[in-house]
DNA sequence: ACAATAATGATTGACGTACTTCATTAAATA
DNA sequence: TATTTAATGAAGTACGTCAATCATTATTGT
């Protein structure tokens, strides 16, 4: 009935607790047939060490840093508030979380932001990467000091992150040519594409990923050159208008980054019938997925972002397998109908 | 640097640790105002109990049972295997799962299974629950007794089950509407609906979600009578064949439960360019969203499910709050470019 | 065969909380 | 004021593992 303890498995091996431990914790100064033995009898009786018991037994805690863009996306802040909320549910496990958010872009403001912290940083660090030799430098030196790092929504590869936790940016944007391809039901036109910023590495490889589809498989359709929206929406809204002006016979659109307001503004007062693909759930692009002014919205959960971050952390610090299926952040696509 | 404890707070407050035990767990013979010291102190020191602690000194361990459809689709034995997976897993945090297959659509073979387990059930039960009034009073007998019930993948409504953990079906079929609404370009036609079986409350419900779409939005499609497929690939086969014979201008298919690899091979064997949406990742969806058969597959993720199941049961037994969005199941969304 | 070394046993005190018992003090009632 | 009742304190044991210490055996090499 009850479970199996140590103690258990040292009778039915017939050594003590003593030699268990040892062997449990694979300390030296055991035959290895001991060893043997204790092992076989684990087996026997099932036993699975009790996992909480040894955290408090060895007074282990977790400390863990998350260093976010501070943009005034609401994905961003969605991220900021999730990190919140995950902070006080872990925090009953022994979990300490900090957050820092810097200035978006800026890969000094990070590289400063660890150099300050030093040792505060505790035992692992996720952390919004931004591309750029001093970032990558920073996070091998801590690599080297054994924080453990991974990469959080944004990547920088070629580092010595162990992880990175977040969606593929290509197959995001791959997504999108091929979800566009089958909602065009004319016959031919010409696709906008709206992005944030070219230096951002996730919007170039959606991009990337959405041009790949357009020109292998659409050869009907026309991509005009994307408009870089610089995350705000009256930008966007003023060289869409533009580019709607000009091109006629736009049929399709897909907006990859932030500044999907002005996105959806513009086109609520444009007279065309056009097939749109936006990112972000926002109260924005919820109210247009459900009057039908975008037909689709790609999605990373942010939540799920931040508790992947947090368990792959945990693992890493514990060396313990990472549940693949479990982390692997999914590229989520919302219609009007599914809408959470 | 050190976690407060509650000998932390015993002090801040100027009680003894008895007392603040007593708040701690809401026992009783405390003055309010003492009640109000102790909380204040809480606050400012920043005390949040460890639960893991907790757990052990209570000897708290939880133990559930799944009820799962013996069915050989590979959903289910795909929920078979992550249950087997996650069994290993909370079996460090003191968690013990049990797992009982039942034929598929048998009513009383859940009642009996249920009758038989007697207290060996456990704290809470997880089941694939068919609808039925026997299973229904099997359920709240359960409660009655304590037992922690939520249904799994297919709910029963108007039970005592505390939860459901599973997708909106209705939803899924809206989705599954408004997909091929998008997908079909052609300006009129037939749209084929395949099933599993009308007894299955599930495909009944996204059924009734994806005519809903049809009739309210898609008056240039007409949905033929649909397909029941016994979830066996042969009887799929002949009877789509047939169909499709008899009706020349099937521009789309929605395939909602079981007995998809017949529809893959029908189309498949088809000349006429049809846009499908089906349910369920398995190798031949898989294969068929890649070859480009299939348009889109609508999926509930198993993993999550189980997973999802065992933490709600467990806050349920715990009396603690449950996240919900971490707990909402997804209707996800796979075209070729974000398989997994 | 004897010392030197390696392997094992026995014991003990953490870790932070739960829960009980018994003693003590304060407040409410007669 | 005496007496009952309620509130609090003090102390201890338990949960299952970790980790250290010291004593006791086995197992080596010489």
């Amino acid at each position: 009935m009850s479970r199996v303890t140590a103690q258990d498995v040292a009778e039915e091996a017939g050594v003590s607790l003593a030699t268990v431990d040892r062997v449990l914790n694979k300390r030296k100064g055991v035959r290895s047939e001991t060893i043997k033995k204790v092992t076989s009898a684990m087996d026997r009786l099932d036993f699975v060490r009790d996992q909480t018991a040894a955290n408090l037994a060895r007074r282990r805690s977790y400390r863990f840093t998350f260093i976010v863009s501070a943009g005034e996306t609401s994905f961003f802040s969605d991220i900021q508030s999730e990190i919140e909320a995950a902070k006080s549910h872990v925090a009953k496990e022994r979990v300490d979380i900090q957050m820092l958010a810097v200035p978006p872009l800026d890969p000094q403001a990070i590289v400063n932001a660890i150099e300050r912290l030093g040792d505060d940083i505790g035992d692992g660090l996720a952390l919004v990467a931004v591309e750029s030799q001093a970032v990558r430098d920073s996070v091998n030196s801590l690599r080297a000091r054994g924080v453990r790092v991974v990469t959080f929504i944004s990547d920088i590869p070629n580092s010595q992150r162990e992880r990175f936790v977040g969606i593929d940016n290509v197959a995001a944007g791959r997504v999108a040519g091929s979800l566009l391809k089958r909602f065009i039901s004319a016959p031919s036109g010409d696709v906008a594409l709206v992005a944030g910023s070219g230096t951002l590495r996730d919007h170039c490889e959606r991009r990337m990923g959405f041009e790949q589809v357009m020109r292998t498989e659409c050869q009907h359709l026309n991509v005009l050159p994307w408009i870089e929206g610089e995350e705000m929406a009256g930008v966007v809204e003023e060289k869409l208008s533009q580019l709607m002006a000009d091109n006629s016979n736009i049929v399709g659109l897909y907006s990859l980054g932030g500044g999907t307001r002005g996105v959806i503004d513009t086109i609520n007062s444009a007279k065309q019938k056009i097939s749109v693909v936006t990112t972000e759930l926002s109260k924005h692009t919820r109210a247009a997925l459900i009057s039908g002014t975008v037909d689709a919205v790609l999605v990373q959960d942010p939540g799920h972002e931040v508790r992947s971050a947090i368990r792959v952390l945990r693992a890493l610090v514990d060396d313990a397998p990472i549940n693949e299926k479990q982390e692997r952040i999914r590229i989520e696509i919302f219609v009007r109908d599914n809408l959470p």
